[in-house]
DNA sequence: TCTTGATCCTCTAGTGGCTAGAGATTCTAG
DNA sequence: CTAGAATCTCTAGCCACTAGAGGATCAAGA
């Protein structure tokens, strides 16, 4: 193996200067150098990039993927805490979903107002604004 | 009307802080003051911060809103062009539903194929580990 | 009228999760 | 041996806020 940066970034689609971020944070080890002082990476390297990867494409905040890579390090310890992880992800999408397809229908509401005159009918303001306001009501 | 700022947080669910900010990088404009130097608001402000909010909220960059804004306040514009931003902001919105409905799916898979038992037998960490896919598919 | 305490002011700095660029060094193919 | 690609460290920038210091102002009660 031995791969260089450049070559552990082409194999796992996270960037050069990205990796090198993930281990001023901690995400992944500091790995051996060359004499030269430039950075060696192994296959555990790849997985382990592969999977921080594969859950920030999801959505997953790097303070809970440290979690799971520290879990799954764990194969004694129980799932609970990676399935409620995983669960109050879905649920905020499924709030993202739900707001999103307010929007689409308000928007395209919009665009058949629209399409018969001056901007003045359009509304997008009220639209939004007026929408059923719960102040209390956060996303985070 | 005359609300002071955190009045008008109250009422908006947006923090004082983020009005000011927002007042800053020009989203809201700089309201008049008292004798002493604090910000008085209306009733228009009320409703473009909630419509702020809600757009914010639906993970719409604040560029995007500000045209948004901007459009919906020249009447005399043609409709021709806020018709085509209107669209463009709603193919936008179907591109992320259509996105977060893959996530969701790739969520609750993860969710129900976790045994529910150990670490061991739970797929959350392997699916994540495992996912094959192109290095070149990125979900923004 | 005076006081008290909540709210407000400005300003700077920090957050997360990167990304970009400078300037120097190292690696590798020819 | 050399050229140029890749690497190194370091600093600074991005977006959209958020936090905190240190001080001023406001509104209500005594």
């Amino acid at each position: 193996m031995n791969l260089p940066i450049g070559e552990l970034a082409r194999r796992t689609g996270v960037k050069v200067p990205t990796i090198r971020f993930y281990e001023q944070i901690g995400l992944i080890a500091a790995p051996p150098r060359t004499e030269g002082n430039q950075r060696r990476y192994g296959k555990a390297e790849i997985d382990r990039l592969n999977f921080i990867r594969h859950a920030r494409e999801l959505g997953f905040e790097v303070d809970h993927i440290r979690e799971l890579l520290v879990m799954s390090q764990e194969p004694q310890a129980s799932c609970h805490q990676a399935d409620s992880i995983a669960k109050s992800h879905l649920r905020e999408v499924d709030r993202r979903i739900e707001r999103l397809q307010a929007l689409r229908g308000e928007l395209s509401r919009m665009i058949d107002e629209c399409g018969h005159g001056r901007i003045c009918d359009c509304r997008i303001i009220e639209v939004l604004a007026d929408h059923r306001q719960c102040a209390s009501e956060h996303v985070a």
